[in-house]
DNA sequence: GAGAAAAAGATTGTGTGCAATTGAATTGAG
DNA sequence: CTCAATTCAATTGCACACAATCTTTTTCTC
């Protein structure tokens, strides 16, 4: 059972590849995973996958908007976009209008249900800070050193 | 059930929808987005997609393994691992051979070009820690968290 | 030892993610 | 004012993820 590189040999005389358990990125790719997999059945009983869920938490708090601006906020294209909202406009959720002003935009605008629904929502956050066994405190935490990291990520991906 | 909600409001008259920058979860799936888009570039020269990157990680520590057994080491069941391992196999980095001892079984076996491309990973982690911003041992730490994160996520679905 | 149950992997169908392209609308340079 | 560049959303194509189902093979029970 061997374990965590406690030091890198000084001259890797033969390049050695990665181990699966010591990269942070499968850290964050299986967390995810098991995130998912707690969500999916608190979900069900709004009829919401995980993505739908969280555009529906974009636009709780904010609706009229365009869905650039969703997909600022949510870090997605209108290639992934476009198909979610649409399966949301089907099921009354919402409506997307082109916006008279410019008419490349379409702008998002929340139905009475899907207005609803976010009262629905409200007890999820503690349904899932218990499955992650994280107090309040320390689930703040972890979300910011996670949110200075993907704040890190982003901007290397902005350079240049 | 639980209920100390020490910094909510007093009385919730109406319930509130959850806010998505407030949200633990968002900041996980927003950094593994993030970090994807990191490596997108950097896999591009092995030509492999994230997954595959760690289904290469798994196999290059110990390869001759059931597709069940690296299932259950990146958290993936066959129907996300069968059409991936054939891509893999179709590139020519490793082979699927039904086990004769137990013809249900597929074993993974490496090619020698699949075990020399973890020479040429090597270098990764080292270029995403730089993206990343983070020491060494920063990024440890922060596995650690996540690491712990899923256990309890994992420990509650396997539950009842 | 025969039939039921279980296990391993493959397949099908749905829903993301994203690159690349397209089409329509707007803006900008001259 | 005009035509090229830009912007916004949609579309297309590929690769995950996963539930549900299916087939084959093995094991379990009697």
């Amino acid at each position: 059972m061997d374990h965590p590189t406690p030091d890198r040999p000084p001259s890797p005389h033969k390049a050695h590849p990665p181990k699966l358990d010591d990269q942070l990125c499968f850290a964050l790719y299986s967390a995810g995973l098991a995130l998912t997999k707690v969500y999916r059945p608190i979900l069900e009983a709004l009829d919401l996958t995980y993505p739908q869920y969280l555009a529906m938490m974009a636009l709780w708090e904010r609706d009229d908007i365009t869905v650039n601006a969703l997909g600022d906020q949510l870090r997605l294209d209108s290639g992934t976009l476009t198909p979610l909202l649409k399966r949301l406009e089907g099921r009354g959720l919402l409506q997307r209008r082109r916006d008279p002003e410019d008419e490349r935009r379409v702008r998002v605008v929340l139905t009475e249900a899907g207005r609803a629904l976010g009262a629905q929502a409200a007890d999820i956050p503690l349904a899932i800070g218990k499955a992650a066994g994280m107090s309040r405190a320390e689930a703040a935490q972890e979300r910011e050193r996670l949110v200075a990291l993907r704040d890190r990520l982003e901007a290397f991906l902005a350079e240049d």
